[in-house]
DNA sequence: TGATTCTACGGTCTC
DNA sequence: CGTAGAATCA
């Protein structure tokens, strides 16, 4: 096959491009992936490079797995070949640090390959307890801000001590302190939160030569998708894996780089060409994707900004409809003025997907209740994820604590939960005496206890947990994931915690501990050991779960990076909004809402739509508040713009009653109208992770059991009743759903089912008129 | 100690 | 409105 074919004459050198630094500078919807996979398989195919020979890095697991997809089915679906490694930054770094990372210990002290990962619900666990240490409360800095100011100071390399030799004030002295002992801390647990990832492996990579040398031969082409929003960290990365052969090509965009905030560096690519003196430069300017108004309405507010290196992107797609834009009365209005549009749009184009897009995600809400209103289907992409639900959280930590034992957050995530006698004073006694002997929480606890030094309440409760947690560890090796998952929920006591009570929340958290043990199953029929199952959780985003193939969703304008959709919405486009008000008094961060703006413009393909209110309220309660426009509206040539008048008052209904209406509905279910983390999609999700062609089966959901005894019983021993745990069934209004629990025998019996789009619903199955699916 | 209620306060984007 | 931490009661 000719992977040149059907390329215009700069996609065909970028493909074409053999070996030496490339700059490719692709615009929106250029075909950049198209030329990063031709490419990978014209290397293979032509040029016989083998496959593992090759490394592409992206940013999230989504555009990895559509890579990987994509060259697969390129290169003939030819199992027998080993195909590239596509990987995203961070996913690349865990894997070298769990097999090759073992040197590191020589410039970390107290590091293993078994380190474990914290997420930033960890770090924020973590500052806390720091602040607690250093007698402090939130109100000196906010925990998330401190948060991210590490983060921002680490991705630097800042060291803590540099911030306290810096320091004009006490308060930056004292930050300089917390970030010290946030260093120490993570050390002392052997914990890596997601900058360390890449900084270890930065340092790993600097201090083993040896390993340096190995990685270099063995990827001799490195491509790096994104590479606008890579950061000084990743840069580095970057430099030391293509160190001997500089076969390096890097695709990206600036005027798509929205990541500023995270710590991305626009310099990297603007400077590209200084830092690889003999690069090509190739430039993609054709847009495949929308039409004219939409492509030149959006350059047009891009242009405005200063920092670019320029450039003007053409399309031979037709005009097209001007960009709709609308003023609404209020945030209601605009809600409802958006539901409205779609669902028009959606009668006159069946099958076309909508995109309504926000600054922020609380937007979403008023969006989500008019939707609901006209009963369209809808997918909330971000929020609140699968992996970040408090219970899951909970499990994980268990299983964190028995494969790792001083990883104390996780730890103290667990040591009262369920509640088990050991309160406020007695952590406090541990903490104190880990704290001053430099001790994991968990070796302290052993100390403590073989000293004797606990009253004898907080000592008996304190022993059976050692026990507890001694016994589930050295069962863990000889069990598979899921059984240890299973094991825990058991020997714990959260199981029977949950089931004690028996509320819709208790019920739908065991369900997705249910799930989550099928997925450990899952994992280890895959071969997958405890800690890969653990790195994946750790590492998944939200956007991951994204479903193309939803007709309606509703996403933050980064999580639309990478994506396009016949009809977009814009929604909030007002100062202090869209524009964020956090970005008004800084220049260079106001071309970074630009840039999120044209990124979020050249989403569409076929008509877009910018929609602002005229009145906001900050939150709940609050007064409703003057807005100005967007700044974004007026850089809209005016040529290009449809105004959609004021609509006639007669959408003008009644949201109140509405909204309480669907807040009941929301209390009691907490899943309504959130498909994007339905038992479905995880379903699917998990099952797209396995491999390269995904099965879609029926979500294989374990029964609860009835006493404890029943739960280490296989899963197979599943009821062949109809309609038992994991059958599909048919519902006349909810649609097809997944049964994920039954309760008690024949007709009477009560069913809990999981519709895509309705949540939970419990059914007695005489009524409910349910069939097979 | 643990569960429940009360109160104050606050909010960008997220690998 | 949510949430976190304080206060209160069993």
């Amino acid at each position: 096959m000719d992977f040149l074919q059907g390329m215009n004459p700069q996609q065909r050198e970028a493909v074409a491009h053999l070996e030496g630094p490339l700059l490719l500078l692709a615009g929106a919807g250029s075909g950049k992936t198209r030329v990063i996979t031709h490419r990978i398989a014209h290397l293979v195919e032509t040029h016989q490079v083998p496959g593992p020979c090759i490394l592409a890095v992206t940013f999230t697991n989504k555009a990895a797995d559509e890579m990987r997809q994509r060259v697969h089915s390129l290169l003939g679906g030819d199992r027998g070949r080993s195909s590239p490694l596509v990987s995203t930054f961070h996913s690349f770094c865990v894997r070298l640090l769990r097999r090759d990372g073992a040197k590191l210990a020589d410039i970390r002290p107290g590091f293993t390959r078994n380190f474990t990962i914290y997420d930033d619900d960890d770090q924020v666990a973590l500052l806390k307890s720091i602040y607690r240490e250093l007698g402090l409360d939130d109100k000196f800095l906010a925990y998330r801000a401190a948060c991210s100011w590490i983060s921002h100071n680490k991705s630097q390399r800042i060291g803590p001590q540099d911030v306290y030799k810096s320091a004009q004030d006490p308060k930056a002295s004292r930050m300089a302190v917390i970030y010290d002992r946030y260093e120490q801390r993570l050390r002392l647990a052997n914990s890596l939160d997601f900058d360390d990832l890449l900084l270890e492996s930065v340092r790993l990579l600097r201090h083993d030569t040896d390993l340096r040398a190995q990685y270099n031969r063995r990827f001799e082409f490195v491509m790096i998708d994104e590479y606008q929003d890579t950061n000084r960290t990743q840069y580095d990365l970057i430099r030391l894996l293509s160190d001997s052969h500089k076969n390096i090509v890097v695709v990206g965009d600036e005027d798509q780089s929205i990541y500023g905030w995270r710590g991305a560096d626009i310099r990297n690519i603007l400077d590209f060409e200084r830092d690889y003196p003999n690069a090509a430069v190739i430039r993609l300017e054709q847009n495949y994707r929308s039409t004219k108004n939409i492509l030149e309405a959006a350059s047009a507010v891009v242009a405005n900004n200063k920092e670019r290196k320029g450039k003007w992107l053409w399309t031979e797609a037709g005009t097209g409809d001007r960009i709709g834009i609308y003023e609404a009365a209020d945030a209601e209005n605009e809600a409802l003025f958006i539901a409205d549009n779609i669902d028009k749009l959606m009668r006159d184009f069946p099958g076309q997907r909508v995109a309504v897009l926000y600054r922020t995600n609380f937007q979403s809400r008023q969006i989500e209740e008019a939707l609901r209103r006209y009963n369209r289907q809808y997918i909330v992409v971000g929020g609140f994820s699968f992996y970040q639900r408090a219970e899951v959280k909970d499990l994980l930590a268990y299983l964190k604590v028995l494969l790792s034992p001083s990883d104390s957050i996780s730890l103290l995530r667990i040591i009262n939960n369920p509640a088990r006698g050991i309160g406020k004073s007695s952590i406090e006694q541990i903490e104190q005496f880990a704290l001053k002997n430099e001790l994991s929480l968990w070796s302290a606890i052993v100390r403590l206890l073989d000293e004797g030094a606990f009253p004898a309440r907080a000592e008996s409760a304190l022993r059976a947990f050692r026990n507890m947690l001694e016994d589930l560890m050295a069962a863990v090796p000889k069990q598979t994931i899921d059984e240890t998952l299973r094991q825990i929920l058991e020997r714990s006591g959260y199981q029977k915690m949950l089931a004690s009570v028996e509320t819709p929340e208790s019920e739908s958290r065991i369900g997705n501990l249910m799930e989550l043990v099928n997925a450990a199953t899952e994992a280890a029929e895959r071969g997958e050991s405890a800690t890969e199952f653990l790195d994946h959780a750790a590492l998944v985003a939200d956007s991951d779960s994204l479903d193309e193939q939803a007709g309606i969703s509703l996403l933050t304008m980064h999580n639309a990076k990478g994506l396009e959709f016949p009809f977009v919405f814009i929604a909030g486009l007002e100062e202090g909004l869209f524009p964020h008000s956090r970005s008004l008094d800084s220049a260079a961060q106001m071309e970074e809402e630009r840039r999120l703006c044209y990124v979020g413009m050249t989403r569409a393909e076929k008509k877009l739509f910018l929609t602002h209110a005229k009145f906001r309220r900050k939150f709940f309660g609050s007064p409703p508040e003057r807005c100005i426009p967007s700044r974004f509206l007026k850089e809209v040539p005016r040529a290009l713009v449809q105004s959609l008048g004021v609509q006639s008052r007669n959408t003008n209904v009644d949201l109140f009653s509405e909204q309480r209406e669907v807040r009941e509905t929301v209390k009691k279910n907490l899943y309504t109208g959130k498909t994007y983390d339905s038992v479905e999609n995880i379903n699917q999700f998990f099952a797209e992770r396995g491999g390269p062609a995904p099965v879609a089966r029926p979500p294989q959901v374990v029964q609860q059991p009835q006493r404890p005894a029943a739960a280490a019983a296989p899963m197979q021993a599943r009821k062949k009743k109809p309609f038992g745990a994991g059958s599909l069934v048919s519902h006349p209004k909810y649609g097809r759903g997944t049964v994920l629990r039954r309760e008690g025998e024949g007709d009477d019996a009560k069913l809990t089912v999981s519709f895509p789009g309705y949540g939970l619903k419990k059914l007695i199955e005489k009524f409910a008129g349910i069939r097979e699916e």
